[in-house]
DNA sequence: GCCGTTTTCGGCCCGACTGTTTTCAGTCG
């Protein structure tokens, strides 16, 4: 069993003791055994039984029980808890606003046993009469539920991306004489994917679709002749307004056997497939004007990282020296500020071994360099959680929320704005907050965000993790208009995190960024200077 | 129930927020 399903196992444990309200201080002794094995951040799943009670916290009794869920993937107690459960009063666990308690209410006293008839039982206005219940719990269950709804069979492009490619490639190789394209939203390379599309060309034997597809979602095939696929591939990539921008329904002829082909016939400069939105790519591309897109080669370096100083699984080290393997130049230690508890924050004593350390493998460093950084939290009131002289000790700051999410706009904005304004701060991270398909940002006026940025010279960060891709692409046009730089920052915790930068690209160029407006695109000397200033 | 340890028993991760209360329970990150 590996951590994650470990923790999980424990996490449902504790939580089912309270929904049958067993002696809280036994589930607390599961909830707090999952906490502590959350917080190690390295792999235990094949640790011995003497290791694992070794780990602060955890004493004999709750280790033997780890320890044989471990090997046999099996935990009785666990297992007893989920006979005597209806599946979806589990699954109501899982509705935001919801925990243990409440659910065993609506369980018991309203008899709802799943989230369809929870979702009910919400318009029926039957929530309001349970104790400690009110109009907005009833009004936030519901809404919780209808986001919850509203994303079932959505899945991130990261998550779907090699799964695809693969298919891809298992039927070229069942037929080498076909074209195959990946079209629909795989093809623009969107946030989030509802729908897989293919497209084939050429004299098809076999049905494509035998070919196992190995993803999640059902796979639609699309078939052309191969005179044809450039046509098809456009057709079946964009989206209706683009194809209505371009004229495309007045081409005269499908005879184009490649996208650029089209796009010539239209007098039009070539559109990416990320591009074929419907905004205003066609306007730019009657005027030459679609700028050379990023590519994740032009990259230079990765800043906003983390290192077991804080949350992170590898050593600073180690970090460092991956990130140099990759034929990086720099590599940016951002670690978490203390007011983060939560990430194991860094003391200004820590702050301070750890800008020791990095002196000292900088000098061995050849042609790469770590860069002192820091996360440093944005509190309540809009100020960063260091004071001033502290701040100045690092080669940059990145400043980013990470509690109170729920503020007004008018509220996030002007937080948002005074932690911009603080002269330490050189990058603002993910600036919604947003967790795509499991959360809503808190709500900003990017317009003004971004303003302050500009008159402040503050970086602008495109986190690279495939759930965030915060700042969203549809405002990075915004940020080039105002001189605001964007740094993709794949905000590593992990030596394979470095990858998400990929993802950070493929989202960048929908936001039609260049090399040129991207910090981390900078060479190393050119990004210090930057940074100076 | 279990942890840590004063090896017997007091106290369980923390701070903030929300919505419901009328002083706090439940949930979240």
């Amino acid at each position: 069993m590996e951590n994650d399903e470990i923790i999980e196992a424990l996490e449902l444990t504790g939580k089912l003791m309270d929904l049958h309200n067993e002696n809280p201080f036994k589930s607390k002794a599961y909830t707090n055994a999952a906490f502590r094995l959350n917080k190690l951040r390295y792999d235990f799943s094949n640790k011995s039984q003497n290791d694992i009670e070794q780990i602060e916290g955890l004493g004999k009794g709750i280790t033997s029980k780890i320890y044989g869920l471990m090997t046999t993937g099996d935990l009785p107690e666990l297992r007893d808890l989920v006979q005597k459960t209806p599946a979806g009063v589990i699954d109501m666990l899982g509705v935001k606003g919801l925990g243990p308690k409440k659910v065993r209410q609506l369980w018991q006293e309203l008899q709802v046993e799943s989230i369809g008839e929870l979702l009910y039982a919400c318009n029926e206005n039957r929530l309001v009469t349970l104790k400690g219940f009110g109009e907005k719990t009833q009004l936030q269950v519901k809404h919780s539920i209808e986001f919850k709804l509203g994303n079932k069979n959505k899945f991130h492009y990261a998550a779907l991306e090699q799964a695809v490619f693969n298919l891809a490639d298992e039927i070229k190789k069942a037929e080498e004489d076909l074209m195959i394209g990946v079209v629909g939203e795989m093809g623009r390379k969107c946030e989030v994917i509802e729908s897989v599309d293919i497209l084939i060309a050429g004299k098809v034997d076999a049905d494509a679709s035998t070919v196992d597809a190995h993803t999640p979602l059902p796979v639609n095939y699309h078939f052309c002749s191969k005179d044809e696929f450039g046509y098809h591939m456009v057709a079946l990539t964009a989206v209706a307004e683009h194809l209505d921008a371009i004229g495309f329904k007045d081409l005269q002829s499908r005879n184009f056997s490649t996208q650029e082909e089209v796009y010539a016939a239209l007098k039009l400069q070539y559109i990416e497939p990320e591009l074929r939105e419907g905004l205003k790519e066609t306007e730019l591309a009657r005027n030459n004007a679609i700028p050379k897109l990023i590519a994740f080669d032009d990259l230079k370096g990765s800043l906003h990282n983390h290192t077991t100083y804080s949350d992170g699984v590898h050593s600073l080290k180690e970090m460092g020296d991956h990130c140099q393997s990759l034929g990086y130049e720099y590599f940016g230690v951002c670690d978490h500020r203390k007011t983060a508890f939560y990430a194991n924050g860094l003391s200004i004593e820590r702050v301070m071994q750890q800008q020791e350390e990095i002196d000292g493998l900088n000098k061995n460093y050849k042609n790469f360099r770590i860069l002192k950084g820091i996360e440093s939290d944005i509190l309540g009131d809009g100020s960063l959680d260091y004071p001033n002289d502290v701040l100045k000790t690092f080669d940059l700051v990145v400043a980013s929320v990470h509690s109170n999410l729920k503020m007004n706009e008018e509220k996030a904005t002007a937080r948002l704005i005074k932690a911009i304004e603080n002269p330490y701060t050189s990058i603002l991270g993910h600036p919604t907050g947003r967790l795509l398909l499991a959360r809503n940002g808190y709500p900003i006026d990017h317009k003004k965000v971004i303003d302050a940025c500009a008159a402040n010279g503050v970086h602008m960060e495109l986190n690279a993790h495939p759930y965030r891709l915060d700042i969203d692409w549809r405002w990075i046009p915004y940020c080039i208009e105002k001189g605001v730089m964007i740094s993709i920052n794949p905000d590593a915790h992990h030596k394979d995190a470095f990858h998400d930068m990929y993802f950070g690209t493929c989202i960048a160029r929908k936001g039609m960024l260049d090399k040129k407006n991207c910090l981390n695109a900078l060479t190393l000397t050119e990004l210090l200077t930057k940074l100076k200033k």
